[in-house]
Parts: structure tokens; sequence; C-alpha cells
DNA sequence: TGATTAATTGACTCGTCAGTCAATGGATTG
DNA sequence: CAATCCATTGACTGACGAGTCAATTAATCA
């Protein structure tokens, strides 16, 4: 029905609202229940049981990144550019907005433990390293796969740090990092 | 005294354990205090709190990596050589026994609320940073700097992947990824 | 309208857990 | 030996949270 979408869509916004409050996933149903404007019953109606939510939530946030990322290579074809498209696509502010950053920092942990979880992650992993390697094998033919190992590890290693340093505002610096190693990979090639 | 250092690490050491049994900070002090032998309230008693014996665990852990690193540069003196045994020491078999993994998943999710979480692994940022740049210097001039971020990023985020994926079980292949990584990153350097 | 179905509530249960504390036992010391 | 101090216990409390469920309200529809 389209209640029960409209509900499942409130409450997943809630979950993530209250992970990044919390910066847990010691947050309680009722919590996030108050924060979507329902009755804690309610969550458990739709949801089942607290972990079927924060896998909702999961999905979610996977499936908001990939709505982005296709958006963002739109009209671009040439190699390069759809190189630097993917890589800043997981800078943008979106991955940094509300509870994103809490709620992937805890997914990595729920993995640990959850199939579940495990299995989107791999999804991601997946889908990101074959995206990097179409564009990166005309440009490096056998080296793509290699690369775009290099790049994705980068890509995750550099985000984490990014969002753990409170200093930091400006993701601007670990893209230029990315994409300077995206140079050098190129560069590297002609030696 | 004697005893209560003892006693202290015991209950670490169980933390540890626990934690990488769950996979999450999720444990209680009771299950801690059980497989360390002794009574709950003990852990009380030394630690004051749960937090208080998360944090010392962290402490620990840094600490043991600190004497691993140091004692692998032992003897080293080419800047290549130091530069792949600082690399090869994030990817060690200590690194990823017991609740290690967990352990470091867990407190990148704590680093986001407790300050002496963040203070702690800021501090593991800035040195493994220095290390690098102290080697990378006589290579790279000036490119020092850009270089080691790049290259903690990708050790960050392949330790990571591996650390997630349930199907790897040898390391090696993230390692030889980060060794190609600064070989590039030197070959880029004379283009 | 009246009847059927779906959405929603919130009080309640049962278990769990962090942290306390009074009591016990064992050393150490004078 | 007596007195003092530290290590250790484990029962206990107070709070909280996941999940249930019977009851209420709103929507749908014939």
């Amino acid at each position: 029905m389209k209640a029960e979408q409209k509900r499942r869509q409130e409450l997943i916004a809630a979950t993530i609202r209250e992970i990044g409050a919390e910066g847990t996933l010691n947050v309680t149903v009722s919590q996030i229940a108050k924060r979507a404007g329902v009755s804690p019953g309610l969550a458990f109606h739709y949801f089942g049981d607290k972990e079927q939510l924060f896998l909702a939530t999961m999905r979610s946030i996977l499936r908001t990144y990939g709505v982005l990322i296709r958006a963002n290579l739109v009209g671009k074809t040439e190699p390069v550019e759809r190189l630097t498209a993917i890589l800043e696509t997981n800078f943008s502010p979106s991955q940094f907005e509300d509870g994103a950053v809490a709620a992937w920092l805890n997914f990595y942990v729920l993995a640990q433990t959850s199939p579940e979880a495990q299995r989107l992650l791999a999804l991601y992993h997946r889908r990101f390293h074959s995206n990097l390697v179409y564009s990166l094998r005309p440009l490096a033919g056998d080296a793509a796969h290699g690369i775009a190992e290099r790049l994705g590890g980068l890509v995750d290693g550099l985000y984490l740090r990014f969002a753990l340093n409170r200093s930091h505002v400006d993701p601007g610096p670990a893209v230029a990092q990315v994409l300077k190693a995206l140079e050098v990979e190129l560069s590297a090639l002609d030696g």
C-alpha cells in the first residue's frame, strides 16, 4: 500500500538520523519511532525486529548511493571524466549528511556478524569495482583490475579518516588525494 | 602493585577476546569478567566503568602495534626497506588475531563520540604518517607528505576490506597492493 | 450507511545489564 | 598476634529496552 511505503521511508529516515545523533547502533526502537512521530509498536509492525530495520536502512543508503552515481555519470563518456565522477561521488555532501557516516561505520561492524549486511557490503564493493574497471580498461588494459582495487581501497580509507577527523569540514583534500592517485597510476603506465 | 597490573592485563585480554567473539562493543562486563575468570565487580573495581575498560583496551592494542612496528624497523636503514616494513606490519598476523579486527572497527565507531578514543586514533594516525614521511623524504622530497597520506589511506581501506571479507584468509594480496602502490608512486616521480 | 480491513497505539511483560556495596578472605606489617 | 589494608566476591538495585498484544481509530468499499 501507499501508506505502508511512506511509513517505512519515514522510519528509515528517522533511523539514519537517530544513528547519526548517537553514533551507534545502540539506539532504541522507541527513540527512532519517536523521531518518526509514531508509536514504537509501529516500527515492529512494519519491520519485525530491530535488525530488519537496520538492514532496510542500509539498503536504502546503498540505493541512494547507486542512484547518485548513475546520475553523476549521465552524459559522461570519456574514461577519465567517468572515473573522476565515480571517485568524487563517494565524497559528495550526501555521503556526509546526517547519519550517513555513522551508518556506514556501524554497518561495517554489523557486517562482521550479519550475513545479510555482509552480502550488501560485498555487493557494493563489486559494483564499485566493476564501475572503475569499465572505465580503466581502455586506459590501462590488464592493469585496470589492480588499479581499481587500489583506488577502491584508497576511497574507503580516506573516507574513513576524513569522517573520523572532526576538524575536517570540507572533503576537498580527500577528493584531491584520490584524483592524484588516479593521475599517478595512469602516469606510471607509460613508465 | 603487581597483582593489580596482572588483573588489568587479564581483563583487557578478555575484553579483546570477548569483543572478537561478539563482533560488537555490546558485550557485558559480566561476560568479560567471566572470561577473565574473575567476578564482575572486579572489573569495575579496576576500571571504574565500561568505557574506561574499552579505552584501556584500545590503548593496549595501540601500544602493541607500536612495539611491533619498532621491532620490525630494527636494523633497517634503507628507506625502501623501512617503508616496506612499516606497510607490512599493518597486515601482520597479530593485526588479525583474536578480536583485533573487531576491536579496530568498534573503536572507529567509538571515536565518533568519545573524545579520548578520538584522541588515541589521531595519535596513531600522526605517528603512522610521520613514520612514512621520514622514509619517503629522501626518495620523494616535498612529495613525501602527499604520498604518505595516500599510502596511509590505502592501508586503512584495504585493511577494512580485507577484514570484512571472510572469504579472504591470507592478507598477502592486500600487502602486495600496498607495495605496488608504493612502487607506482615512486616511479611516477621520475615522469 | 454499515461492515470489513488496515493502520496505529501504548501499556505491559520479561529479561538484561551497569554499577553499587557490604561482607569475606588473604597479606603485610609492627 | 593483632591490626590494617588490599583483593575479591556476588547478591542486589534501579533502570531500561525489545518485542507482544488487545484495544482503538481511520480508511475502504459495497
